[in-house]
RNA sequence: GGCUCGGUAGCUCAGCUGGUUAGAGCGUGGGAUUCAUAACCCCAAGGUCGGGAGUUCAAGUCUCCCCCGAGCCA
């Protein structure tokens, strides 16, 4: 069975930011984790191509929409193969695919008798391409996000018939699972209480869309077609641009991973829409928060915002994933501090992590003949470290089950902190200089080399890299490939103590982690 | 304006159904050590738990009011 997990499909109005990244990062750790653990996973990404903002920018950048968006689009493929995401999908919803698919969406909704025409007058922001509920007597109405005059609409729309699913909706929303984190629930279940109203679904004089089918002059709302791109990016490459191949492949997803803002589009309007079609809805919708930097909000007017390429340029994967995955619940805002980012990469990766590896290969190959050392008494199940990797096993997996990407790498990290700690208790160079002593060194060694290798592979989700280098320098095989999309062979159990091979050689070892040494301001 | 969530050590936050000296990480200071990426390990520093009132034998932990911040809706 395939499990399906999705990104938004960013709306490619701009450049990629680091907002983007952080959603697309935490689900790439997922999906890595998804498939480490044996399941075939659908990993898809995207792009949001329509509507009058794209328009208007393209124009005012003198471009074709068509041009910009390739050209936006080509920048996020780009960042996310730098960032070596292992989407198995990047759909663009100017795909000539997605529009036989939203063609065909559109026509089953239709068929449930769920459009409507009606007049919609009101006031329209084109940043956020969505009706204000200003008064129509308004003067200069402003969009209270953008700060932008909104712009006053009236035309004939089709609408979604949105009213008609409100217990439907209700029902979905109460079950516990579906959005989270649950201290999201509230603020969806608030807002479908007070009613849901029919939307419309269409626009007209607006060419840059998807025409719809039957209606002269109509073209898709943006949002509308681009919640569609996640059925349509289900398609193979061979497969044929038909709705129920697509569905075939990989429906429902099982989790829909979007940040705050765009929550009820994921959680009210576009269950609708699939109850309407009468699709199976997915499974759980989980919304994160923002990041802001130093504590204000990152935008153009502040000149505060951190580009996610320069960002990857100057510290690379490992550092970065760690820091937004450790660092921050994943659900919650979080602050970018820059002090606080190079205090615990260092701290933990390099200082925790890195040097336990390094310290305890170092020993092991100065007295052991520059490889494993007998296991001893430590390859029983029952030696401190053992247990505590074991128990660390189950907190990593049971904690990225539920997306808890922080509580993960706590665990993880508290187990290389459990080994550097048995190191300094057993002392093995003072150890060393007794005599009758070497088994009990070689037991010691062999311990803390085995937890360093259950360490590694417990980071493989969130660190592929680092987790790759510390396997490296354990002689071990790396699960994955480098870029961690094939399957990986057993990682479960290879997660179970005792994989090290005594006698087998250790390469020389080299710091696995860079300190990170910031010269000015990121 | 309505609703929701927060306000706990310098910083970021844990503290479930109320109960001994309020916890962790980072930062800071000290100690120990030398295997290692001046790393690791250990210890400490004394925060009126936003303010006020109340319930209770006992309140960060419950009730009410107020102040501040964030968010959702209008």
């Amino acid at each position: 069975m395939t499990r399906t997990l999705t990104t938004p499909l960013y709306y490619v109005n701009d450049r990629p930011h680091l907002g983007s990244a952080y959603t697309t990062l935490a689900c790439d750790a997922l999906a890595r984790f998804w498939r480490l653990r044996g399941d075939e996973v659908l990993f898809i990404t995207g792009c949001d191509e329509h509507g009058q903002k794209i328009q208007r920018t393209a124009e005012a950048a003198g471009l074709s929409p068509q041009a910009h968006c390739d050209a936006v689009s080509a920048q996020y493929r780009e960042l996310w193969q730098r960032w070596q995401i292992s989407n198995d999908r990047l759909i663009r919803t100017t795909d000539p695919r997605h529009r036989r698919i939203v063609e065909q969406f559109f026509a089953r909704v239709e068929a449930s008798g769920d459009i409507v025409e009606g007049r919609q007058q009101g006031w329209y922001c084109v940043a956020c391409e969505e009706f204000k509920d200003d008064p129509h007597e308004a003067q200069d109405p402003e969009c209270p996000i953008h700060r932008r005059p909104l712009e006053w609409r009236d035309e004939v729309n089709l609408f979604f018939r949105l009213s008609r699913y409100q217990q439907q909706i209700e029902a979905l929303i109460s079950q516990p699972g579906f959005i989270q984190p649950p201290s999201r629930r509230n603020e969806v279940e608030n807002f479908v209480r007070q009613g849901l109203r029919d939307f419309s679904i269409s626009r007209v004089n607006l060419p840059w869309g998807i025409p719809v089918p039957g209606h002269e002059g109509h073209t898709f709302y943006v949002w509308f077609d681009a919640l569609l791109g996640y059925i349509t990016a289900l398609l193979t490459e061979a497969d044929a641009p038909d709705l129920d191949t697509a569905l075939a492949r990989g429906w429902p997803a099982s989790v829909h991973v979007i940040g705050k803002d765009i929550l009820r589009f994921h959680a009210v309007y576009w269950p609708a829409m699939l109850l309407s079609a009468g699709l199976p809805l997915p499974e759980k919708v989980f919304g994160h928060g923002f990041l802001t930097r130093e504590g204000q909000k990152m935008g153009k007017s502040l000149g505060n915002v951190l580009d996610p390429a320069e960002l990857l340029e100057r510290c690379g994967r490992d550092a970065v994933r760690w820091y937004l995955l450790r660092d921050i619940p994943f659900g919650e805002d979080g602050d970018f501090q820059q002090q606080r980012f190079s205090d615990l990469v260092n701290n933990d990766l390099a200082n925790t992590i890195g040097n336990l590896l390094n310290r305890t290969s170092s020993m092991a190959r100065k007295w052991f003949a520059e490889a494993v050392p007998p296991a001893g008494a430590a390859c029983s199940s029952d030696h401190p470290l053992a247990e505590a990797a074991s128990q660390a096993t189950a907190t990593v997996i049971a904690s990225l089950d539920q997306l808890d990407f922080r509580g993960a790498a706590e665990a993880t990290l508290q187990l290389a902190i459990a080994a550097n700690g048995f190191l300094n208790e057993q002392a093995p160079w003072s150890r060393m200089k007794q005599e009758g002593s070497r088994d009990q060194v070689g037991a010691d060694l062999y311990a803390v080399l085995e937890t360093a290798r259950i360490v590694a592979l417990l980071l493989t989700p969130l660190l592929p890299d680092l987790s790759g280098r510390m396997l490296q320098q354990l002689g071990q095989e790396q699960p994955g490939s480098a870029a961690g999309t094939a399957t990986a062979a057993n990682w479960i159990e290879q997660l179970s103590w005792g994989g090290l091979v005594p006698a087998a050689p250790l390469p020389e070892p080299s710091p696995v982690m860079a300190r990170l040494e910031l010269d000015g301001p990121l």
